[in-house]
DNA sequence: TCTTGAAACTTTAGACTTGAAATATCTAGC
DNA sequence: GCTAGATATTTCAAGTCTAAAGTTTCAAGA
């Protein structure tokens, strides 16, 4: 099994780097649309943001707390952005700031009660609204999807040369 | 034909509903990854940023420029951010205002020469990083992919109920 | 014990982003 | 011509986000 001329290991032809780049904008679009919709939604019917909802996600499924760099870890975003978020929301009294017995450098986020009731509402509609935004893909399509959102999952970070 | 007893027109089972939710956590996963790469390489090798890139990328697809609101429509962002973006852009001299006859209320963002050289050095690379960083998807894949992402489209922003 | 480096956070400066309000201009109806 | 509403853009306040620097604490080795 040759390789035709124009290929070399690692290096895509453009034919396939086209398609990939097309994709990614494609990608990119339907993202920007749906995360538009919902932060539109979540202001409007919640008087929340998105950045908010998905801490608020985070520690809704860590019963126990999440320490700030778990949090920014999950989340994806710099640990300075989860200390103003946390912040807000603790000063709405949506979350708590509780000690990491042992180690006193660590801060550990928490759901109050008022948060876990008032996330619930919240997650009930987002799940309504996203089933609703994606209603293109039914279940067929969904399993292909993930299956090739899977393949995509890009090299952990290589070297960028 | 039947639905199951469970269905109704317009509301999506239970099942659809947390499938179509895994697919956007996926996507979104997916999403913030490469940007978050894609805008770290945009910084080091180029010391710009990804919102820069988009307009400027778009201004290179339209030699003649694009109106403010044009521009804020392409890229889907608000009227306001763009109007910062454009006056950093000036700034630097990588584009330029003009005037758009006969309608005084309008402006129009052009690339300048410099912007249109440097932009073409980080489209050759950043088109080169989204092909390897989508290294898991051959063309095969890209095809089923947009498909896929052709389907999910959303409805035009219906009522929010 | 001392000290050196790592780890967990916060702070900071600057850019990005939004929705809403403010300006300026255009268009049409009267 | 006037005026009312629509359109194009900027300004504004507040929140989000990042990278880098700063603070405090921890963990170990000398």
């Amino acid at each position: 099994m040759k390789n035709a001329p124009t290929l070399r290991a690692g290096v895509p032809s453009q034919v396939v780097s086209k398609q990939r780049l097309r994709v990614w904008l494609r990608l990119l679009k339907i993202n920007k649309a749906v995360e538009a919709e919902l932060r539109n939604r979540l202001r409007t019917q919640f008087a929340t943001t998105l950045p908010r909802f998905d801490v608020m996600s985070a520690l809704y499924r860590n019963k126990n707390g999440l320490k700030m760099s778990e949090l920014s870890r999950l989340l994806m975003v710099s640990n300075g952005n989860v200390t103003g978020i946390v912040d807000r929301l603790t000063t709405d009294g949506l979350i708590l700031r509780v000690a990491v017995p042992g180690d006193r450098r660590a801060a550990c986020a928490l759901l109050t009660a008022k948060g876990r009731t008032e996330f619930e509402r919240q997650a009930v509609a987002h799940e309504a609204w996203v089933a609703e935004l994606l209603c293109g893909l039914d279940e067929d399509n969904c399993a292909h999807a993930l299956g090739l959102l899977a393949a995509a999952r890009l090299n952990p970070t290589e070297n960028p040369k």
